[in-house]
DNA sequence: TCGAACCCTCACATTGATGTGAAGGTCAAG
DNA sequence: CTTGACCTTCACATCAATGTGAGGGTTCGA
């Protein structure tokens, strides 16, 4: 498929998968005339992409950690150098330490808007 | 105390705490010579702050669901308007799905580095 | 052959969260 | 009174993730 496909199916802008691949985030074939050619692997991957930017992690981050993640099982260790995997090590734990943040001001947040709903249930009764 | 402390209290630069102060996001009152000044509570406040902006939640949400994080108990419903509660509504998913993201993928890269680990401790034994 | 719908690169603009520094006021201690 | 450590505002700089558009090629169907 060419990027107009991937755009669709993965509700990202051209622009920012063009941005994701000069980011080394994504790899395109290209056609002869040029144009990126992307198979189906790609939407996973850029949905993948999409979560982790989501989830608050840099490019430059997203790069390193995605090569781990991507064959699940037949994970061939690349180059693991003692500081990629001492990234990954604190990347990890700053992804822990977001979650439960992030569980924390979820759960306050759904607390309250629970609150008020009993408070408009019982106080203005239909 | 001043704005030096409440930096070094909670590990915020002072021009983060301006900057807040400027979102809205905290108030601060002033001595007869213009200088800031914050009661204990702002400490506790200021870590609220960097944690939701940490989670990804931009400021200008976190001013409007910060109201409801406030009193715990003593939950006054200020204004509860009905697209403020739709956007808390919204923004309570937006971060359970970051939650789910965020985990899907912190387990990976720990199931990777459990992997590796594996790897060196029995291909190249101590 | 023409137009629509693709694609390309390049490059400047913007937004949010920050860094950084200039220019200057305040205040306590020496 | 001066020095140093605070504080103030203002303003420009940066970085990542985006938006946007100009200028131009390709492909395909009417």
């Amino acid at each position: 498929m060419r990027i107009g496909e991937l755009s669709e199916r993965t509700g990202t802008p051209r622009r920012l998968l063009r941005y994701y691949e000069e980011q080394g985030l994504i790899v395109a074939d290209r056609l002869p005339n040029g144009y990126r050619v992307y198979d189906a692997s790609n939407v996973d991957r850029v949905m993948q992409i999409r979560g982790l930017l989501d989830a608050g992690l840099p490019t430059r981050i997203i790069k390193q950690i995605l090569p781990c993640l991507n064959k699940p099982r037949t994970i061939h260790f690349p180059d693991a150098t003692p500081e990629m995997l001492e990234t990954l090590e604190n990347e990890r734990d700053r992804m822990t330490d977001r979650i439960r943040c992030l569980t924390r001001n979820r759960d306050a947040v759904a607390e309250y808007l629970d609150a008020v709903r009993e408070k408009l249930t019982s106080g203005s009764p239909a």
